[in-house]
DNA sequence: GTAACCAGAATTGGTGCCAATTTACGATAA
DNA sequence: TTATCGTAAATTGGCACCAATTCTGGTTAC
């Protein structure tokens, strides 16, 4: 694995554009662009997203607080390592939370709300076929956090948002298979049809294959 | 209310102790040293905790990041202001997780843990007569984590201890009462007791109790 | 008397520099 | 030839200074 992070990706150079740098190292370690146990050199980095010193290592405290990457002292930083387990008990956290809050999001389902489901559900199949790995990925957050939406509590959507930002690293690996993604499509449908149908329990048995990325059983 | 945080509480100087700031800052707010509203201007945080500046700015980025501080761009930061609405979705979320893994919780309980959480119950209960605030907030953050291992999720853990701290500000000044403190004591040592019975409908009826802070109908 | 405006003070936030620690490399000895 | 030690390079992390913005108080105009 190499170390320098510069011929990694070279970020399309947008002038106009001012983005806070977390978000966008946020980003490529979510989309694997830089890759479990990669070292997080400041210099690399401040040449990488073209922002000065102090701007890495505020990004590089964020996210080693939200434990996405490690931070060994006077050493450095690097990409979170994360092992099986963890990985499992994020996935039950979000399946208690997601499954929790199921009757609310059928008590609060409107055709308005189910029509804009399914228009975010058709722009996830969409960005399966042509879109990228990033756009592909922010179309799945989009659905989700509609989905969430619906619960009624915008602070559940955050949470949720925070928890999933620790383990999709391995996961989105995952999505280069083609056969995963399609399924992951037809399961968002699927939801947003047990939503239509105010099915409470196969809502929340699509919910948890969902998240445990379980082959599915209809 | 008064602008000059040197004037609200002397911290004792401890000159051999060399703790974090971010937690020293967490404390005072968390216990209600740093009322909501607060404006927590550098010079006077660098003064109080004899720290850095960038010590300083360090503690209220990550605060801000955990939503505990208001970030006002080129005015500063203040204590944030927690309204009506996100302390009630924040204990759901509450609920729904810790009643979510009451089963796990009574299916791992063994004699040893009952014992532990007795202990700790009691060392609440001693607190809440002989021990300080923070003493006897800390006491409770211990049950509660106990309480939580049992369930055999780390992960949960760190999870909850996180978004408890996004609401107790609140209800801190809530427990000035005696009564309010007494029957939260009360609580505890019926969870307990539930455990220790396998009862889970019971210790999800407490559990929704005890963090909702609703009157008590035993 | 009141409202708008302008100057001075104070606070935030960014930039650059330098010390401390660690790593890598090469030389020396066994 | 190999292991060990020592020096040099590189990286992290803290510190001090300075620019930009905002707030405060007083003055002037209406």
């Amino acid at each position: 694995m190499s170390d320098d992070l510069t011929e990694m990706l070279a970020p399309e150079e947008k002038p106009e554009e001012k983005k806070d740098v977390t978000d966008l190292l946020l980003h490529d370690i979510l989309t694997g662009t830089l890759p479990a146990g990669t070292w997080l050199k400041q210099i690399d980095l401040e040449r990488r997203y073209d922002c000065t010193r102090p701007e890495v290592r505020r990004a590089l405290d964020r996210l080693s607080q939200r434990r996405l990457v490690q931070h060994n002292p006077n050493r450095g930083y690097q990409v979170y390592e994360l092992d099986d387990q963890r990985t499992r008990e994020i996935s039950d956290i979000r399946v208690i939370l997601e499954t929790g809050v199921a009757d609310r999001m059928i008590a609060n389902v409107t055709p308005a709300a189910i029509a804009e489901l399914r228009g975010l559900a058709r722009h996830f199949d969409e960005m399966s076929f042509r879109g990228s790995i990033m756009e592909h990925y922010d179309a799945n957050l989009a659905f989700h956090r509609a989905l969430l939406m619906l619960a009624g509590n915008s602070e559940l959507v955050e949470v949720v948002a925070e928890i999933r930002q620790r383990t999709v690293s391995a996961p989105v690996s995952q999505w280069r298979t083609r056969a995963r993604i399609e399924q992951s499509a037809r399961e968002h449908h699927l939801m947003v049809d047990a939503l239509e149908a105010r099915d409470l329990p196969e809502l929340k048995r699509l919910i948890e294959i969902h998240i445990r990325q379980a082959p599915i059983k209809a």
